[in-house]
DNA sequence: AAGACCTCCAACCGCGGAACG
DNA sequence: ACGTTCCGCGGTTGGAGGTCT
């Protein structure tokens, strides 16, 4: 179609984000098609929708995750697998993609940690025919932390259960693991805490009060 | 200094389901 | 009941910035 194809993609704007911002201010986070039209945006529903999500969105955090929230991740994600919006639906501020951006690249590290570990002591997986390739996959991946389910333990192949969800991993195991990584932070000195981005605070922030809604009404 | 490699995250895509006419 | 539209989800990609060699 000719409309698809002067549609915007890619990186939004700052004019963009106040245009969008001002329309959902205007018409409510609800009905994005309509929301792309009338704002002029040349940009798809959708695209419109996603930025306000894990972005404008002014409820939400920016910023590092807290232990806490980490804790809280590894908890659900053990609990839930790859429901990435209803983790983040317990995690206030925090959106589904961040969680699952950061699932992703702290799993991933763990996973090869683990790799390595288990590399040095082959001993433990002799009798599993998984690759670590494998093993890698399924830890950060659809199954959360199913590498280190135990051998004949009952496995399901879907996770999502609500409260009766399956037990793939022991929260011992995870607070060890927690605080572990955490030591290894302090010992190179990064801070855990209270490390806000400010310059993405000062965007946006700046965004928002520069923004007069008054003049609008 | 510079190129290669890695990490992180914003944004996109495809799909399924809900809502609506 | 059915088709269409819209929304939300999970997976994936691309690029910017950082780190390593």
């Amino acid at each position: 179609m000719v409309q698809e194809e002067i549609m915007r993609r890619g990186p939004w704007t700052e004019e963009e984000d106040v245009q969008l911002l001002f329309y959902v201010k205007l018409f409510g986070d609800r009905r994005w098609d309509f929301l792309a039209k009338v704002s002029g945006l040349k940009r798809t529903g959708k695209s419109c929708r996603l930025r306000w999500v894990n972005y404008l969105n002014p409820d939400l955090k920016h910023g590092k995750m807290t232990p806490q929230e980490e804790r809280l991740v590894l908890e659900l994600h053990s609990k839930w697998g790859n429901r990435w919006s209803r983790i983040a639906r317990k995690i206030p501020g925090r959106t589904d993609n961040e969680i699952k951006n950061y699932w992703r690249t702290h799993m991933r590290k763990k996973a090869q940690e683990q790799r390595k570990k288990s590399s040095v002591s082959p001993s433990s997986s002799s009798s599993s025919s998984i690759t670590h390739e494998e093993n890698e996959r399924n830890f950060y991946d659809t199954g959360g932390l199913k590498l280190l389910q135990v051998e004949g333990e009952k496995k399901s192949s879907d996770q999502e259960q609500d409260g009766k969800s399956m037990k793939v991993y022991s929260m011992d195991e995870i607070w060890k693991d927690i605080e572990l990584l955490e030591e290894n932070e302090e010992k190179m000195n990064k801070p855990i805490m209270g490390s806000i981005l400010p310059l993405w605070d000062y965007s946006l922030d700046s965004l928002w009060k520069d923004f007069d809604w008054n003049n609008f009404r």
